[in-house]
DNA sequence: TTACGTGCAAACTTTTTGCCTAGAC
DNA sequence: GTCTAGGCAAAAAGTTTGCACGTAA
């Protein structure tokens, strides 16, 4: 673990966690998924965690559109979501293809635009189906 | 007040500072800036009110880095915000690129894609310069 | 051994809900 | 007069903090 932090099974275990599951997740989903290997793992030490990475640059947060807040894997380039509604399946997309907007706005209003979020929400293939038959 | 709501004291107050306003505002911006005038108001009646309003169409729901869930006037088209991280100003964008973006998701991802949230940050030329000056 | 990290409990913030009264129609 | 809406208080959900003990270095 890098970054002078001390190593501890907990930190490890959130950032394999994180690494395996490669999608943005919550405090609570973190907590939860690591509970059967750290029974004893409080949610404080998980905030703590999350929030001294993140500072740290390894970690990145999302805010979708139920107000929780994700982190995920710090890619070092950017990229966005597509967020399927029915089953929360999060697709990372490489590509973004905002910075032309970005210069145009900067042009019109003056702005120094330092950032950006940019999430699609939809429904997969799969759920698309089940919205047909069920119901 | 359209869609067959009672019209009350308390629900126009909450649109007409929105109209005024045109901004996303939090509840509690809202509950603060009607207070003045209704200073019994419940922030239980607002958050019921946002919520109603939004279910019938009339608000949309922003979220922003903070993780507070904001209310603004839906327009009947699509925007999106440039938020200066100086003064908190939001600038409301009409324009919206990702149509273009949204078909060729569509055509790699078979996803049927039915939204998207889009937010820019930056600095306003304003803050720039007390950036430069300041601290 | 020492300083940093953790667990636990409590506090805090944002949002939701229940219940009873008040007010729109 | 009826039934929806509002006020109040408590609860729920998400997040942060203080403190004493545990543990990596």
């Amino acid at each position: 673990m890098a970054k002078g932090f001390k190593n501890t099974k907990q930190r490890s275990a959130i950032m394999n966690l994180l690494a395996e599951r490669n999608t943005p997740l919550t405090a609570e989903e973190i907590g939860e998924a690591i509970a059967p290997s750290y029974p004893k793992l409080a949610l404080s030490t998980v905030y703590r965690n999350l929030e001294l990475f993140t500072n740290a640059g390894l970690l990145e947060k999302s805010f979708f559109q139920d107000g929780v807040t994700r982190y995920s894997l710090a890619k070092g380039h950017h990229g966005h979501y597509l967020i399927c509604t029915g089953c929360q399946e999060k697709i990372r997309l490489e590509d973004c293809p905002l910075h032309e907007l970005e210069h145009k706005l900067t042009d019109e209003t003056g702005f120094t635009i330092t950032d950006h979020d940019l999430t699609l929400y939809g429904l997969c293939p799969a759920c698309k189906g089940k919205t047909k038959n069920g119901k």
